[in-house]
DNA sequence: TATAACCTTCGAGTAACACGAAGTCAAGAG
DNA sequence: CTCTTGACTTCGTGTTACTCGAAGGTTATA
């Protein structure tokens, strides 16, 4: 069993953000002990992992509470569930690739930075002084 | 010479967003026309695609305007400027690995979905009927 | 017994948009 | 020549998802 702060350290989410997640329902299975602190089981605690990827896909705190209602109303709503995690898995997959970009990026504008320190290339990552001709540096 | 409008579609950023960065100061080189339009050419295009990647690293509004006005103070702050793209390339890369797990994780649950409606396995994704002993599916 | 280290609830504050109203301007239709 | 359409403008309020801090209860250690 897992208190507010463990559960913070193991997945990364703020104490506040746990509390804010636990009270908008989207963590149904979370216990209390007898001074009314929150407790985490395994149980919780992968629901809560669920959560956060979920919240990471886009989704609303309010659309994911719809979906942990479903969950909640058993066999009937697996269609309906299997459709919005297809959804979410597009979503991630969209999400990787763009992430893949963003690393690029950064990783050119490292190197070009580097260029420059090392006298190489012009500061023309200036946006004030680029001129025509000039190599676009962004 | 493009419009907001125009950028919007190219970059996948809304109208309201373009005009919020732009009036907060994040793209110093754009222009106006003489309705008083915004009109970006290819260098403050590309200064909207940095700020972009910067902003999807996680920094804030205000940070990448620091970094904006660094950058319009020239060669001086070079290696200051260097420091924060290299923090934010680590970000990055950090995103990229999270990005990995949450598609790996998504796929996961989107197959687990499909084994309980093909009754390979029993609805155990409602965690209101979560027993002990039971396998863990999220 | 007090002091710290936890936890709690609650209410206000913040960041980054999101939205809609109200108005300007240029081009094309009747 | 007026009218409508459509894209742009500013400005001000609304929303989401936290984020922070105050005020207070409970338990372990000194």
């Amino acid at each position: 069993m897992y208190t507010v702060k463990e559960v913070s350290k193991l997945l990364g989410l703020t104490e506040h953000t746990i509390r804010y997640y636990t009270d908008k329902g989207l963590v149904p299975s979370v216990q209390r002990d007898k001074n009314n602190n929150r407790l985490f089981d395994e149980e919780s605690l992968n629901w809560l992992i669920g959560v956060k990827h979920l919240k990471q896909c886009g989704m609303s705190v309010e659309d994911i509470k719809s979906y942990v209602d479903l969950c909640l109303e058993g066999r009937s709503t697996i269609q309906e569930r299997y459709g919005i995690i297809m959804k979410q898995k597009a979503t991630a997959l969209a999400q990787l690739e763009e992430a893949k970009q963003r690393a690029k990026y950064m990783e050119e504008k490292a190197n070009h930075y580097l260029d420059i320190i090392n006298e190489v290339l012009p500061d023309d990552t200036n946006p004030g002084k680029w001129q025509k001709n000039m190599p676009i540096a962004h």
